[in-house]
RNA sequence: GGCUAGGUGGCAGAGUGGUUAUGCAACGGCCUGCAAAGCCGGGGACGUCGGUUCGAUUCCGAUCCUAGCCUCCA
């Protein structure tokens, strides 16, 4: 495998070279779990999905994407709702697990919760600040940025520009306007730990810097997340890292996803634009919308609309057209995906690039139609599916499966044998009714040379091109 | 104000110093009882202004526009 990948550090595409090639190391920045999630929490989730999966096929991989339990957005949320905050948090945990799930999301090797390593949390923070890296003051406890040479490398700002455009007052207790806090004061109703330094709670980046040590290591292969995590969560976390463990490298690819927009505009709750997973799946299959996240390039900002998920149920539909054809024939014999898809995914995971060749060879699949190449070309097509986690679906049933409250499979079958007998006797006025009666259930039906097969309407058929504006 | 991405055909979205992206939509043909699906074919594009070059959508400069970040954010 001759990956590159395009490093956030350098701003340069480079050729990823894992330290160890038996353990492949990724950390991934998971959800912070206050409310469900959206459109822009799938995108990371199954664009390192992706990447995964992909390594996989030439490394051994262990993948770790934490869990974000302490946060004072889970508190506000439990006031809100009047409920405990465990409650909160285990609610959205496990509808981010249901939402990846429906996604086709694999679960990653390791998901570490925050809540369960604040003492490992306190022992690092302890740790800089017996290095001078870290000081304590009034309850709080800050890392001291000047003390890190690099800091600014990697979202390439230098800390006296960061101050012009800040937005927050300066607390007292900083010794300098740019460094953060590891350790909080907690009230008594907030959840909070003993330390040396009060009760209280861990600071957002710190949970990080400590779950990918104690999991991966002192360092790491990929750190990766959304772009909106460079600063000040990444930068932040790798002054950390590299601070405690004596200037030895945090990671050594960092990989950041383009936002997900919604109608050119960021998703924001203050919009009132935001784009839940589990009402998408309302609309289109988890498939669909896990393609419609590969169909623009990882790095690049997509802006979603419901004209693109639609266009992905179609695309799906595409795909899975060539597959049924064939796939009476298929023994489910293993396959490699072209060398064109791997081309496409080694190059800095162009997943639209690896799409367009999975579309070639639906068209090949279509023309060769029942040859023995059309059989291979199509067994391809699923092993290339495979890495980006699409067409795992049986053929038939990703047409027929549906809705079934409208007309039951057991119907449609009855009325297709009617028609069937109405054509036979040339009765054709007769066979375009039933099929006319078909459509207005959401059924189409479409004759071939091995007789007539059906699949359900698509529920967004029909409507306009873009919505809005 | 500083930093970072972008501006490609009706839409989405890759890519390239000269040669087909791909999908959807639309159009013509084949197939079909008619459709659908499929196949074949053609049309249609690189924000604007300059520069480099035999040749630029691609490189360089300027400019306009859009989005994101600048201590809550995927």
């Amino acid at each position: 495998m001759s990956l590159s990948l395009y490093n956030t550090l350098t701003r340069r595409k480079e050729a990823f070279l894992p330290a160890d090639p038996k353990r492949v190391s990724v950390y991934v920045c998971g959800p912070t779990v206050y409310s469900r999630p959206h459109i822009g929490n799938a995108r990371p989730a199954v664009i390192f999905d992706v990447l995964v999966r992909f390594l996989r096929t030439g490394y051994s991989v262990v993948y770790a994407r934490n869990i974000t339990d302490i946060d004072d957005k889970i508190n506000a949320a439990a006031e809100e709702a009047g409920v405990p905050i465990a409650e909160i948090a285990a609610e959205n945990v496990s509808a981010y697990h249901d939402d990846m799930h429906a996604l086709g999301v694999l679960p990653p090797d390791i998901e570490p919760y925050a809540t369960e390593h604040v003492s490992e949390m306190i022992a690092m923070i302890a740790g800089l600040i017996e290095s001078g890296h870290a000081y304590a003051k009034d309850a709080h406890v800050l890392f001291r940025v000047g003390s890190y040479p690099d800091y600014g490398q990697l979202s390439r700002r230098d800390r006296g520009q960061l101050l012009d455009g800040a937005r927050v007052e300066v607390a007292a207790y900083k010794e300098d306007p740019g460094d953060f806090v590891l350790w909080k004061p907690s009230t008594p109703e907030l959840p909070g730990w003993d330390s040396p330094w009060g009760r209280g709670r861990p600071g957002w980046h710190i949970e990080c810097s400590v779950m990918a040590e104690q999991h991966l290591g002192r360092t790491i292969d990929i750190h990766g997340g959304g772009n909106d995590l460079i600063f000040p969560h990444h930068e932040n976390e790798r002054a950390q890292s590299t601070c405690a463990h004596g200037g030895e490298i945090f990671a050594r690819y960092w990989i950041h996803n383009g936002f997900v927009n919604v109608h050119s505009e960021k998703m924001s709750k203050s919009l009132g634009n935001v784009v839940l997973i589990h009402e998408l799946l309302e609309q289109g299959s988890g498939e669909a919308i896990r393609l419609a996240l590969l169909g623009a390039h990882y790095r690049q900002p997509l802006d979603w609309s419901d004209a693109v998920l639609r266009d992905s149920q179609r695309k799906l539909d595409r795909l899975y057209t060539s597959l049924r054809d064939v796939s009476d024939r298929d023994d489910g014999t293993q396959a490699t995906p072209s060398a064109e898809f791997i081309e496409a995914l080694e190059d800095d995971l162009n997943t639209p690039k690896a799409l367009a060749v999975l579309f070639d060879l639906a068209r090949k699949v279509n023309r060769a139609g029942d040859s023995e190449r059309g059989l291979s070309l199509a067994r391809q097509l699923r092993a290339s599916g495979e890495i980006l986690g699409l067409l795992g679906a049986d053929p038939a049933e990703w047409f027929t499966a549906g809705d079934e409250a409208a007309l039951g499979a057991d119907e449609v079958e009855a009325l297709l044998v009617q028609r069937t007998a109405a054509r036979d006797n040339g009765n054709y006025s007769e066979a375009d009714r039933i099929r006319t009666e078909l459509k207005d259930s959401g059924v189409a039906i479409e004759d071939g040379p091995k007789g007539t097969s059906w699949r359900r309407i698509d529920q967004m058929e029909g409507e306009d091109q873009t919505r809005g504006r």
